[in-house]
DNA sequence: GTCAATTTGTGAAAAATATCACGACTTATT
DNA sequence: AATAAGTCGTGATATTTTTCACAAATTGAC
């Protein structure tokens, strides 16, 4: 696809730029420095106007980054405008609490429908996400790429793979379990446990005056 | 303190290897190789046996690893022993499930007090841990020194400043406001919004065969 | 019009991270 | 005892990411 030299370190701090710039605009500025944005997402102006010109010279010399066209171009480049169904399966507490937020408030993206092996909590509907039992997966998940889990670790290997069948392409995997999946599906682990044990850990074993902020 | 000179990739793994050790040793085997271990976490075999090796010759050549050996290893290393006391600020959709959920039953941090500015929700527990009134955050924190923000983002920075001055060392922020801290404290980020657009990205502008696994 | 102050875009360097590949050693087998 | 198979630890190399630092361009003040 069009240009897949963006390194993945680039590509994940898209978004971010991306919301601020909306905040920015909300405000009426029109227009934005690399050193202003720093310290707004804190990340290297440097690093900021080396992530910028990978889409070529979005900015001009001496007077910085006009807000209206980057938003444009962001808005473009991270398809802002088309919305991504996604489905959730496991309505369990994280589950509750996601199909409770509206993500796309800001986003692109849109919880659509949710799965659960609870009978008590399939043929409900929680923040306007209708909830289907997970026996029904094959056939009510329709067209849907990607998929949130958020389901007991046990479950995870034998889920994903009805998922994979199904053609999702893209889960966003809460539980501790590193699940197996083809080269053709991606997936982004987010592990809570393993986040606040990692930031105990630093706080223990790292001097107390790095200035470094970690992902 | 002792070794800063684990690189801090390192160190994020730390807590995975740990975890997927003591699920060995529960199904009671007695060794392992970088290998097995490697296709378990999804992480390459020699990345592993690197990260290792920043503390010293833990296995044996032809052998592999000593499960009982390499976890009592890392218990230490990643002081399984002693409880970390941990705040949440915030009892909403997010909080809450943070709440039900016993972090400890694998780990070495526990939640031990909630604050929230709804006077409803003050007074009661959750989960067993008690939920106080924002305002009495300096009388009840006592000397917990990392908490968890999953308050709404227009609120972080006031927060946060008061979290900092009462001692706070290491926040692990669930809102989307990028928050300013001094640098003795240490910030993580983990927001899920922008986790959810990378992933839509990637799926969207990247070729559909990539092995990466992207943390 | 001149000049000081800004700020980009980027070559080059540095730093951090991941991977290759192999010698050395261990274990298991016959 | 000899041999084959397995595995670590690590020097070397590759890759990725960040940062430095400065020429070139622009702006804004007077
Ligand atoms: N809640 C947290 O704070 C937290 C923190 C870290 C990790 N996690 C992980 O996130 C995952 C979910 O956590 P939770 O607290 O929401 O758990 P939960 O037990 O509250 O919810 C799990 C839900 O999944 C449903 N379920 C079970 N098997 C299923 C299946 N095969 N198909 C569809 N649905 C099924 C259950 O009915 C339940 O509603 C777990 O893997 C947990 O380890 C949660
Ligand atoms: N829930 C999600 O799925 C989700 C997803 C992405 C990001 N987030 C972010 O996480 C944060 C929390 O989300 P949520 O859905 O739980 O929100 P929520 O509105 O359900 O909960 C916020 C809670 O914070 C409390 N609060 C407000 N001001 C406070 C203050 N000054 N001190 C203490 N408590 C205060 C509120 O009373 C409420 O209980 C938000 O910043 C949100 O953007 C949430």
């Amino acid at each position: 696809m069009e240009q897949n030299k963006i390194p993945q370190a680039t590509a994940k701090r898209l978004p971010l730029y991306y919301r601020f710039l909306n905040n920015l605009q909300m405000q009426g500025k029109t227009r934005v420095s690399s050193k202003e944005l720093s310290e707004a997402v804190k990340v290297d102006s440097a690093t900021i106007r080396r992530d910028f010109s990978y889409f070529g010279a979005l900015g001009k010399k001496g007077y910085g980054y006009n807000v209206e066209y980057l938003l444009g171009f962001f808005r473009k480049t991270l398809d802002q405008d088309e919305l991504t169904d996604v489905a959730l399966i496991g309505v369990g507490n994280l589950g509750t609490a996601f199909l409770n937020y509206n993500f796309t408030k800001n986003n692109n993206t849109k919880i659509v429908l949710a799965f659960d092996a609870d009978p008590n909590k399939s043929g409900k509907e929680i923040g306007g996400v209708p909830i289907f039992h997970i026996d029904d997966l094959e056939e009510k998940l329709g067209n849907v790429k990607v998929a949130i889990l958020t389901i007991p670790a046990t479950e995870a290997d034998r889920v994903t793979e009805r998922l994979v069948s199904k053609g999702i392409k893209g889960i966003l995997n809460f539980t501790p379990a590193r699940i197996s999946v083809p080269d053709d599906v991606r997936v982004h682990h987010i592990d809570l446990a393993i986040e606040l044990q990692a930031l105990v850990y630093f706080l223990k074993h790292y001097p107390l005056d790095t200035k470094e902020e970690v992902l």
